[in-house]
DNA sequence: CACATTTGTGTTAACGTCAACACAGCATTG
DNA sequence: CAATGCTGTGTTGACGTTAACACAAATGTG
């Protein structure tokens, strides 16, 4: 066999076994180190049980999801791991739920039979927006993803429920959550930092966000943490080098693909007709010096 | 067929035609946005063509890329973009030289029938320094990837060129090309600004290596651009927020990723025959704030 | 030594698709 | 109208692998 260089042919293997040994990795952006950090890990963990791990980057395109779903539909793989861009999209959930394999489910609420790893984002929220309003802030302005992912949903509610615990009425104005982009951080950034009175900080819930958000302090000319506190959620590298260093909450992305990996490794492994499992993993608070009592508290 | 939800299986499909309709792309690190972005725009040109793209990262492990150069070996691509963590790994080579589907390298010279794309940072390298020699620096600091790899080999010969060419007699100790991470670019950033007399300018060449030479910086509690004068490569988001904003080397990585696409598109659509093609993309350079006449001159 | 069990070797059929082919039905043409 | 060409439908075999099976050889047991 190694004489002649042998390869089997994987076609032919798949054919007879009905097995592809490829796991796909549905998300919206690979680009996205949140996204690619995430994929690396369940990569590397899949690995070990000989199977690749198909990383498909969908753009936000209902057309290129479900072209993906449909790939794994047509044999092309054993299971699927799953951060679909819009949970309300029934075209996309109906795919998924004809697709006959092993599924796990990133951070998504989908009525599907199917693994879960979910983030605490409410938790965090809710403690770093009492920590601001602690400090004395009134006026808190949130920027983050859309309500149709649990992120934004779960982010906005920590939000609420720590301004509403203080006393502090829901002032809608001061949430934006329509896109996880750095345009959208940075002209919503603009926009709450024009209002009267000016907010006296700034969430920026999510890593691409925070790029905006940070732009707009730039353009503005303000100052961290004097005129402004400002934090920031996922991301690493840019919130440890800025000056000052920037406030973040952080969630252990490694961690995540990892457990998104196993999940899905077990059930590729022996076919175990377990329930599914549900699994959150928590977020930190990583304080850093981009939070101070603001100037002249109301 | 629609009303059965009939889906042809894919692996009967790919043994009947003996085609899979699936290209690989074979990168070092996923997670570094470099390779990520090159992916996304190849990902989308050959989708274009109804093929999926198989991004697999290395983590710059031999047995890693073998193990992916066999799965293409085994049938399961019709193509392979590929971009090798070291050119001198003769047992990677030989692996690539076996597997007989088209092949387009980046960046790399290998010894192989395929086509390339290179990128030029040879010349940008000679400019920028060109240009620090002229604002009066004497001593510049070059930190970049191995020579084992091309991007590697060119940054330090346009560095070299441009020194030799101004009567500066090379200076093998402020030369720094050993790996590509930011770990490495703070610890040789640290140990060139210990050097007496110390450098006047560091060329981080590489996005890693960059945000390793920030984190020196600040360590040190150097100023930019009075006390050192920074360049930077291939960083788009955190060279233009940090205060004050960094000059770098730049490439456009998505017409690296659409050009690979394209050209391992050509082949796949039809059986061409064509001698294996060169292209060279150029590397632009950001002039911003991060640079100036150093303080004293020599 | 006869019988049961294990180990090894060789043969066969099936996985689902599609190209190739055969053939029937129909239209076109001289 | 016969000969020719075109269109459509139905049948067949092969792609390379592996599980299943049959059978032979070797080993173990009473």
């Amino acid at each position: 066999m190694a004489a002649l260089g042998y390869q089997p042919h994987a076609a032919a293997q798949n054919m007879r076994t009905n097995r592809s040994r490829i796991a796909g990795f549905l998300i919206p952006d690979l680009t996205n180190p949140v996204f690619s950090q995430v994929a690396k890990a369940a990569e590397s963990v899949l690995a070990e049980i000989g199977y690749g791990l198909f990383i498909f980057s969908s753009d936000r395109s209902e057309r290129r999801e479900i072209d993906f779903i449909a790939m794994a539909a047509q044999g092309r793989m054993d299971g699927l791991i799953v951060s679909v861009s819009d949970e309300g999209n029934e075209r996309v959930r109906r795919a998924l739920s004809q697709v006959k394999i092993p599924m796990a489910l990133w951070d998504r609420d989908l009525d599907l039979e199917a693994d879960v790893v979910f983030s605490e984002h409410a938790r965090a929220m809710r403690r770093i927006t009492s920590h601001l309003i602690e400090l004395g802030h009134r006026r808190i302005g949130l920027i983050t993803a859309p309500t149709a992912i649990r992120p934004g949903r779960e982010r906005v509610r920590g939000y609420r429920e720590a301004m509403g615990a203080a006393g502090l009425g829901p002032d809608d104005n001061l949430i934006r959550c329509d896109m996880q982009t750095t345009e959208y951080g940075y002209q919503q950034a603009l926009e709450l930092l024009a209002l009267t009175p000016r907010p006296t900080a700034i969430l920026a819930g999510g890593n691409e966000i925070l790029y905006g958000a940070v732009r707009a302090v730039r353009t503005l000319g303000l100052s961290i943490p004097d005129d402004l506190s400002l934090v920031g959620a996922d991301d690493r590298l840019l919130s440890d080098l800025l000056d000052p260093a920037v406030t973040i909450i952080e969630r252990d992305m490694r961690e995540i693909g990892r457990t998104l990996g196993a999940m899905l490794a077990r059930r590729l492994e022996g076919p175990s007709e377990a329930p599914p499992r549900h699994v959150t993993l928590t977020s930190e608070i990583l304080m850093r010096d981009s939070i101070a009592a603001p100037a002249s508290p109301v």
